[in-house]
RNA sequence: GCCGCCUUAGCUCAGUUGGUUAGAGCGUCAGUUUUGUAAACUGAAUGUCGUCGGUUCGAAUCCGACAGGCGGCUCCA
């Protein structure tokens, strides 16, 4: 068994043992699954009126601990279904009944399955089980395929983290049950480790840094999912802007600019209207009847600008950019800081070309999104986005096929790390959907470019072509950043705050070591030549000790802090303090005032991570 | 939207089984101090205890609705 075999045994058999012990705890528990996730295990139980919560942890991984001691063998037990079911039956244990009638019927248990068995495509009783496995641990036993440890014993360690709602089988029209989660590890050590993450986790979470940081606000006043921008978190929000768009103005991509709502004929024309018509917020006028639409994309919008005039094979490719916001009105339960909200800036831009164009037009695209993350110093890798054989999407399967494997074939030409995946795509048309490596490691989706032959067919878009017959551009949506908020949202964690130079919405720090005319005086000459420069420069000198103000700019996590006293105006120079996850080359660098500021603005300039002080 | 938990000063949090004028630290403001690389000293102000309704002689404390937040589920153009 290999080592990755042997963990997920170790963690499958603690779904187990932690089950045994709900069961000596509550024991008209009633279990649904408990299979193995990452990096751990969970179990969903139903126990009527008793709500679990983390205080009952302890007594719970007590109870598990002595199961563990008690080192139950995990036995292996094969029965007939129906002996199974009944078995179900007499022990109260109605899911699992379910599962195992469904296992008689379709030979599965997995909902997609058991569709297809519904429509016909497993005839009724082919695929049917006989025989199904338990395992027996100690006086509990449970319908399981295994494998398991040997015995309870054998499990590495664990703890349980956290109790929430979970709906049976995934459905929300099911019953709700209590998921119980615990992580898992072969070792202490491993377990440790990973606790130590998520707590770095926790104090890296960008709500808690939002505000340690003075990047964004809510107010009860304008409601949930919709973020403030404070001046500092402005700064973040258009210097990455400036830079995403940067990288497509060069090549060819101009801006444009669109009001924030339509008439709704604008998405009954694309095919939003019918798809994602409860999703869209409504505005009503007082003086007509009108009722209008925020925007939920831009896409319909752009196509409007393309075709207010006649287009040429010659014209094309027609790019256009802009950042701008959208909204969606998202459920409640699903927003949370700036990861899920309901105003969502995109720097959303869109390529209207011939079909011959497309490869040249992805490969500057994917260019693009390279360059960008390798300067926010995230690994990308890739997922091409399909469609699946359901009926939500919109155009012929043969215009599907070809366009993803023109998606595939860029992907290929550009060398990036790419996976595959079925049923990801948008309604209109296949993607390229780029997931990020944060610095805990976690995975986070953010750029996108999107193929799209149905819009422009809805739209009825069109060019002249060479034979001077009309013919139908293609589209190509593309967002580097993909939500501005989301992005931030993952930059903020990724970075722990510590923004590079480029981006740090205060850059340097002048600390005052009193309050005298000519110290005051001294500051705002040095601040007046940054503010030439285009730095962002903010002058403390208020009453306190420098001490406190040291401390005051290591908590905002300014990049460079320089205290200004006697020393500095006689000589004129002076040593920044560095923040220390910047690495200065030379060390201790001593320099005068005017060569400080410059080096600064270049590395702003250079959008480096890494000082050149 | 669903399940569970939570909401006390700008921030972080105390607040005994319901019982007088609701507290602390930080921050803010005022004064003293003129400060040398992560917290000087003294003093002051600050709250519809999320909102509305109910129970009670009496509610920050109990109940309900709503709003907002957190953890999941479901969803995510």
């Amino acid at each position: 068994m290999s080592d990755n075999d042997q963990l997920y045994a170790m963690r499958h058999s603690l779904a187990h043992i932690m089950a045994t012990a709900i069961q000596h705890l509550y024991p008209d528990a009633k279990f649904g699954v408990g299979p193995v996730v990452e990096n751990g295990f969970y179990y969903d139980v139903d126990l009527g009126e008793t709500k679990l919560s983390e205080d009952d942890f302890e007594k719970l991984e007590a109870e598990m601990h002595k199961v563990v001691d008690e080192n139950w063998p995990f036995e292996r037990l094969e029965k007939p279904i129906d002996e199974a079911i009944t078995w179900s039956q007499e022990h109260g244990q109605s899911y699992k009944e379910e599962l195992l009638n469904d296992l008689k019927r379709a030979g599965t248990t997995v909902a997609k399955d058991l569709d297809a068995a519904e429509l016909g495509t497993i005839a009724e009783g082919e695929a049917a089980v006989e025989n199904v496995s338990f395992y027996k641990d100690g006086d509990f036993t449970d319908l399981c395929r295994g494998p398991h440890v040997e015995s309870t014993g054998k499990v590495g360690a664990f703890k349980l983290q956290r109790v929430s709602g979970a709906y049976w089988r995934g459905n929300e029209k099911n019953a709700q049950m209590q998921r119980v989660y615990g992580v898992a590890f072969a070792t202490q050590e491993e377990l440790d480790q990973h606790l130590h993450m998520l707590e770095e986790a926790r104090a890296r979470d960008h709500r808690k840094l939002g505000q340690e940081l003075d990047l964004f606000v809510f107010s009860d006043m304008v409601g949930s999912g919709l973020p403030l921008f404070t001046p500092r978190g402005t700064v973040l929000r258009e210097e990455l802007a400036t830079f995403s768009n940067s990288l497509r103005t060069r090549h060819g991509f101009e801006k444009v600019f669109i009001p924030h709502m339509t008439k709704k004929d604008l998405y009954e024309a694309s095919g939003h209207w019918a798809k994602f018509g409860d999703e869209l917020f409504l505005v009503k006028s007082q003086e007509t009847s009108d009722e209008l639409v925020l925007k939920p994309m831009n896409c319909p919008h752009h196509t409007r600008i393309y075709a207010s005039k006649p287009r040429s094979y010659r014209d094309l490719p027609v790019r256009y950019l802009e950042t701008t916001t959208v909204y969606r009105d998202e459920k409640t339960g699903e927003l949370g800081g700036l990861n899920r909200v309901r105003s969502i800036t995109q720097d959303d831009s869109h390529v209207f070309c011939r079909q011959d164009q497309i490869e040249n037009e992805i490969h500057n695209l994917l260019e693009a999104a390279n360059e960008l993350y390798s300067v926010v110093g995230m690994e990308l890798r890739v997922r091409l986005s399909y469609r699946d054989d359901g009926d939500a999407y919109l155009g012929s399967p043969e215009l599907w096929l070809s366009a993803q494997e023109q998606l595939k074939n860029a992907v290929v030409a550009n060398n990036l790390k790419y996976f595959e995946e079925t049923g990801e795509a948008a309604f209109y048309g296949p993607k390229i959907d780029f997931m990020a490596t944060d610095a805990l490691g976690r995975e986070h989706q953010v750029a996108t470019v999107q193929l799209d032959f149905v819009q422009p067919e809805r739209f009825g878009l069109e060019y002249t072509g060479e034979d001077g017959h009309a013919a139908q551009p293609v589209m190509i949506h593309c967002a580097l950043l993909g939500s501005i908020e989301r992005f931030l949202a993952v930059y903020i964690e990724h970075t722990a705050g510590k923004f590079p130079v480029w981006l740090a919405p205060e850059q340097i720090r002048l600390i005052t070591v009193n309050q005298e005319e000519k110290t005051v005086e001294f500051a705002g000459k040095i601040a007046e030549q940054a503010k030439e420069l285009g730095l962002r420069l903010v002058v403390d000198n208020s009453n306190e000790s420098v001490g406190k103000k040291i401390r005051a700019a290591e908590l905002m996590k300014v990049p460079y802090t320089v205290v200004i006293g006697e020393k500095e105006m006689r000589m004129e120079r002076m040593i920044p303090r560095v923040r220390k996850d910047i690495e200065v080359i030379p060390a201790h660098p001593e320099m005068n005032f005017e060569e400080f500021l410059k080096t600064v603005a270049n590395e702003a300039r250079g959008r480096v991570t890494k000082s050149s002080l």
